[in-house]
DNA sequence: GTCTATAAAGTGATAGAC
DNA sequence: GTCTATCACTTTATAGAC
């Protein structure tokens, strides 16, 4: 095996174990599996890490922290609140379809850390970040789109993020697409219920949408 | 130990098995920790079952009959649409809030069950034993409260089922109970918004409540 | 730094006495 | 039927040669 520098190999690991959870679950990410998928000696595994402890919570930091980065945030506006948001949510569900097995690890993992006490404080953590890519929509589609949110967004991130974990939980169990869509539909629809147009403002809204009323949307 | 019938002693390790997965997780319900917690000898276990997995199996199938049956369909009419939903669901966050473990244990093995082949089906099977009780709910409400849906019902439970989802998984991970209660607050008002006055009817309304706003109901 | 070899502990499962 | 003792295997982690 080839001299690589502490950090690289331990990134390499934390990249490795990572593919080993999301093939095969967090209980079949044992050192030896990880580092048959690294291609190194298990040696090389206790010469970056002093324990796969220490491994697993450095990959749970490393998901938190990608986690926070990218996501949800890449918003589209799409001319209403309602296409905006639905969008998202399609982007993100596209996601989901192609790698499945990586939202099943990240349930994973969670679990994992709210068994281990050194860790417990993971989950409010990764729930916290996800809160903050939907805070960043919502606040980015509000100039945007020229509307205000009838509550305050951290609430309305809480919807958002419910929303998208049930949504997440029911697909990995049933894998019913139809149903996940007429979902992303009721999600759309509810969250630009809770969108008014701005009263002043600069920036002209670029369009009004169906705020008020919310049974009849689809 | 005490002479038992295979049938008590398959049920005992069942419950003992339970007990060991909320209290410490999917992955240390060894069968030694299993026959501690069941007072038996690691023998008298391979009586009883074939094998772990074959325990597991019936773990898992014995979860989801059981939630078939009792789950959140305790209904109690409280006038309004939105103050029976609310009620229900403050009944099932008691639940929740009282044994975390428990709905934790339930993820846990429906994660488990997503990665064993044999076990595959069980998560759409558990899921649409949840949709089934909101089902029942939302059915036993529309004679009592005299109102009908504006949607399939099927569709609403979908919609139920996943905030429930979310809901429980926001507070396991971060244990928030004020954000918990503000987004019963508003999953009670958004499934009220799907509930309309019956038009003809034996049984007189109870009450009209607030079908058409919902950002203003809180 | 990287390897092979192995220690020490835990796992599911079984044999055989009673 | 129920037990103790043990097998065969896997796991994490380390020792020591190179």
């Amino acid at each position: 095996m080839a001299r690589l520098s502490a950090n690289d190999r331990r990134s390499a690991l934390v990249r490795a174990a990572l593919a080993v959870i999301a093939r095969d679950g967090v209980h079949a990410a044992t050192t030896r599996a990880i580092v048959a998928e690294a291609d190194m000696s298990l040696a090389s595994f206790h010469y970056a890490y002093r324990s796969r402890d220490e491994l697993i919570r450095e990959v749970i930091t490393f998901v938190v922290d990608q986690q926070e980065d990218a996501s949800l945030a890449a918003i589209v506006p799409l001319g209403d609140v309602r296409g905006t948001v639905r969008s998202a949510l399609q982007a993100y569900f596209d996601l989901l379809k192609e790698h499945p097995e990586r939202e099943q690890a990240m349930f994973e993992l969670m679990h994992y850390s709210m068994r281990t006490a050194e860790l417990e404080a993971l989950p409010a953590m990764q729930h916290g970040s996800y809160r903050t890519a939907a805070i960043a929509l919502l606040e980015a589609a509000r100039p945007l789109l020229g509307i205000t949110w009838r509550r305050p967004v951290d609430e309305l991130a809480r919807i958002l993020v419910a929303l998208t974990d049930g949504l997440t939980y029911a697909w990995l169990a049933d894998r019913d697409d139809a149903a996940a869509g007429r979902l992303m539909e009721y999600i759309a629809d509810t969250i630009a219920a809770f969108a008014e147009p701005a009263a002043e403002s600069g920036a002209a809204p670029v369009a009004s949408d169906r705020t008020l009323s919310q049974g009849g949307a689809q």
